[in-house]
RNA sequence: GUCCCGUUCGUCUAGCCAGGUCUAGGACACCGGGUUUUCAUCCCGGCAACAGGGGUUCGAAUCCCCUACGGGACGCCA
């Protein structure tokens, strides 16, 4: 048995739809599943269209989901080029030699496929005219998802223009036959059209290969009806790479989309990934895409990730913010996030949760404010805590140290627990209502944070005054 | 219009090919309760589906047919 080939044959528009990069993923699974070659073919035949910072858009988006290509762009291979635009003496010979064989021929100065049977003229309600229509013998296209689909085609059908390009189905046909792909694997859109594929690749006395068409992925019912677009919220990979999604997390949901590993895992690693894949299993019906589950699975890989690998992609997200330091201590950064981690479920929501960890500048809630600013209770409570806290010394800033200190508190005014301090401290700290957890926060702030804000506080006309506070 | 593909909870789906173990399982979302100093975490519980009809069969979500609905293709776009 020879090995698959599969290949992914992008027209690089600019951006890189989840719809595309699923159809690459399963590719490039299904190739590694099997151990065979992933191809990248780049169908640039519309110039007007394909720049090079197109291009860029469709490679960083495979590298950042974690896809590699054995044939293809900047990596070569022996079946290259593995650009279109560059392929044009390739097509020329597979032309003529249907034109020799007769099954092409040249009409309106473009370049017709012949097909073999009974020809008849026939009026098309869909194109409004006469046409002729041919009584092909049908095909069968073996598909691996849908079991073999018969049909026949009934019209010729360009292969060159009269501009001398030649067109979509006649150089997708002959690269595939050229690069020996033996599976193809593409969306279900593409599935009335392989019929002339198939048509063509006996024409040229190529062996048929496989076909996959993947089911197609839905937009979201409020944004219309039909396919999902690049234009539908949530549909270009790029959104979740600029929202700072863990690209194991997109990749795992995109993988999800249309296969699962049949039984109840959703969180799956890539050797998990490669292993259960199999284009087989993959669904008939059409999926309708869900960004929920998609953050729900970035939030499960964002739990699971050790602190220094969370670190690692927690830190642009802070620096990016002009209130963080570019230097960022690493350690400190670490300390921060431990105890944030489990209490957010995106990156995005770092920035906001962590901000007065790294500024002295931050903002006060308005819930807190309307909660705390300007009472009485306030003042007390926190004059209470700071007396306390301050006869902590450095080397018992610690979680025990704290908590006795608490504990002393809460004694001295004839309290079990030290409870009814921690909001208010919290919030003359950190602005917030909530947060991670409360001594642990202080313990990861400082002692000289932690004293210095408590009486800027105390000072500070926002919590004192009963006019600012209600206005 | 013609041809092709599809149809299980609101959503993603398991089960279907090899009919009984399915009073249809899981997940997301939602609702309720609990834990917690706060909380966006966590725990427990709930809601909710075999598109409709006919047939085959002792028995059908599973097999067959029809209808309905959804989608796709029908370009000198890819």
């Amino acid at each position: 048995m020879s090995t698959v080939r599969v290949r992914f044959a992008p027209s690089p528009t600019g951006f890189f739809h989840i719809g595309s990069a699923r159809t690459a993923l399963f590719n490039w699974l299904y190739a590694r599943h099997t151990g065979g070659q992933f191809i990248l073919r780049i169908e640039d035949t519309d110039a007007a269209r394909n720049t090079e910072e197109a291009l860029n858009v469709l490679l960083a988006g495979m590298r950042w989901l974690g896809m590699d290509w054995d044939e293809g762009p900047e990596v070569g291979g022996d079946y290259g080029p593995y650009y279109q635009s560059q392929r044009g003496d390739i097509y020329r010979k597979y032309l003529d030699k249907l034109l020799e064989s007769g099954r092409a021929y040249e009409k309106d100065g473009a370049v017709w496929f012949r097909l073999l049977g009974e020809r008849y003229t026939e009026y098309d309600s869909y194109l409004e005219q006469e046409v002729e229509k041919v009584r092909s013998e049908a095909v069968t296209i073996k598909d691996l998802i849908r079991g073999d689909v018969v049909r026949a085609e009934s019209r010729d059908f360009v292969l060159c223009r009269s501009d001398g390009s030649p067109t979509f189905h006649f150089v997708n046909v002959v690269d595939d036959i050229e690069m020996k792909i033996t599976h193809v694997i593409r969306g279900e859109d593409h599935l009335s059209n392989t019929s002339k594929h198939v048509e063509l690749f006996k024409a040229f006395g190529a062996p048929v290969p496989y076909f996959a068409h993947l089911p197609l992925i839905l937009k979201d019912p409020s944004q219309g009806k039909g396919k999902m677009s690049k234009r539908d919220k949530g549909s270009l990979v790029e959104e979740y790479q600029k929202r700072h999604f863990i690209p194991a997390a997109v990749r795992n949901a995109i993988a999800l989309l249309g296969w699962n590993p049949k039984d109840d895992r959703e969180v799956l690693e890539i050797g998990e990934l490669i292993e259960l894949f199999d284009v087989a299993d993959v669904q008939k019906g059409a999926a309708r895409f869900d960004e929920q589950k998609m953050s729900h699975i970035n939030f499960e890989y964002l739990k699971s990730l050790p602190v220094e690998t969370y670190a690692w992609f927690a830190r642009p997200v802070l620096t990016d913010r002009p209130w963080c330091s570019e230097d960022l201590d690493e350690d400190y950064l670490q300390r921060v996030l431990t105890i944030c981690q489990d209490k957010i479920n995106s990156l995005e929501d770092l920035p906001n949760f962590s901000i007065y960890f790294f500024t002295e500048d931050f903002p006060l809630d308005p819930k807190g404010l309307k909660k705390f600013a300007g009472k009485p209770a306030t003042i007390e409570k926190l004059q209470q805590a700071l007396a306390v806290l301050q006869d902590v010394p450095k080397a018992d800033w610690t979680q025990a140290g704290l908590e006795q200190a608490f504990a002393r508190l809460a004694e001295t005014h004839g309290m079990d627990k030290p409870f009814p301090w921690w909001p208010v401290i919290r919030f003359a700290v950190s602005g917030c209502t909530g947060g991670p957890d409360f001594v642990p926060m202080l313990v990861v702030l400082g002692r000289d944070r932690v004293l210095l804000r408590l009486r800027a506080a105390i000072e500070s006309p926002e919590f004192t005054d009963v006019e600012s506070a209600q206005s």
